[in-house]
DNA sequence: CCTGATTCTTATCACAAATCAAGATGTTCC
DNA sequence: GGAACATCTTGATTTGTGATAAGAATCAGG
């Protein structure tokens, strides 16, 4: 069974007929470390369930330097929204941090799959659960200091300490990554010890 | 006629007859500078729709400090969608810059209200809107500069500027008023000028 | 009105983080 | 195994913003 279908019949009511009616076209897509999926300014037509593998998203401000706003590894929801949704330019790039295999979801399955209450309902969940996602986010960048930020993540994502590259770690909590390094010699200091 | 009744039947294709149905037990609410009308921690279960007047949300961090999430002012929507949605503790306050009128919109009205597909379509449009709200500032945060951030919100909300007081402003860019009154100074000898 | 409170500006000092630079360690791939 | 590259750490210096304080301008209420 694939992580995809598993991960459906177990977060919804949806029964394995109705499963196999809205996935029929759906396909997935193998992609390798380093691969573009979405650059900013263009329009998103796909929404990606990570199956395995890990993706990030990512601006690029006026200077040319990126910043990480999300990473997703297995069974996370990845894709701009409100690109796919209103036919707008995108807000961020899509690339991948580890080869990965994804589920790619497009608007006729989204079409198909709404008509099922179950699904329909899950679908709110999701978008609720992305907002509750943004606005922690937005909640720790404006209110807590580049240490608390670094501990919230490591709390928050401990797999993916250990998984991607501490500069990518610093791109996502807004600081260089020399400065990253120092916070992280201070905690030591301080005898803070992860995993405890 | 109000003025989210008006809102209502101009945005999506609900008729005169479901809008009395779905609203008769809808209240609107008169609230005084200053009010409270979330507390950080509590259980959101009213979300607003602003028929005149301005609320805004706000969090406090752990030195005591506020940082505003969203202005609110008329036709717009405000309330801790996570935890009206999730039931859980909200993640910012919400209170009342100038006296206004809301609608105040509880569980009751929305289960009824979704039964209704032009409003449930709509909603899942204003969860989209807040999502690419939420998103481009969180785009801004991490990818612009103070003066940068300041430019996108005098251009992105001109009427806010004038009505909200500057450390409100520079609390919602995330800088404190003094460094909002030297943005402001530089930009002046730099000759830019707003509305122009 | 007048008074007190709030808001905005300006100045000085301090500090956190960015930048710049160099070295050390680790990884990839031929 | 070794070359080439990427990553992480550390140090020296600069810069932007915060903290504090004080004065000017504006606003609100009795």
């Amino acid at each position: 069974m694939s992580v995809f279908k598993n991960y459906l019949l177990q977060k919804t009511s949806i029964t394995e007929d109705e499963y196999s009616k809205i996935t029929e076209n759906l396909i997935t897509r193998k992609v390798s470390k380093g691969e573009i999926l979405l650059r900013q300014d263009k329009i998103c037509s796909e929404v990606y369930f990570v199956q395995s593998g890990l993706l990030r998203s990512y601006t690029i401000d006026h200077a040319g330097k990126e910043h990480i706003i999300q990473f997703a590894p297995e069974e996370w929801w990845i894709g701009d929204r409100n690109s796919f949704y209103f036919n707008e330019p995108a807000l961020f790039f899509i690339d991948c941090i580890e080869d990965s295999e994804l589920m790619v979801l497009n608007h006729p399955f989204f079409d198909a799959a709404n008509l099922i209450p179950s699904f329909s309902d899950f679908n709110t969940k999701v978008l609720h659960n992305h907002i509750r996602t943004l606005q922690i986010r937005l909640n720790m960048l404006v209110a807590a200091t580049a240490e608390e930020r670094y501990l919230d993540f490591i709390e928050r994502y401990p797999n993916l300490t250990l998984r991607v590259p501490q500069w990518m770690i610093a791109s996502y909590l807004g600081i260089t990554p020399e400065s990253l390094s120092r916070i992280r010699k201070e905690l030591a200091r301080k005898n803070f010890k992860p995993h405890s």
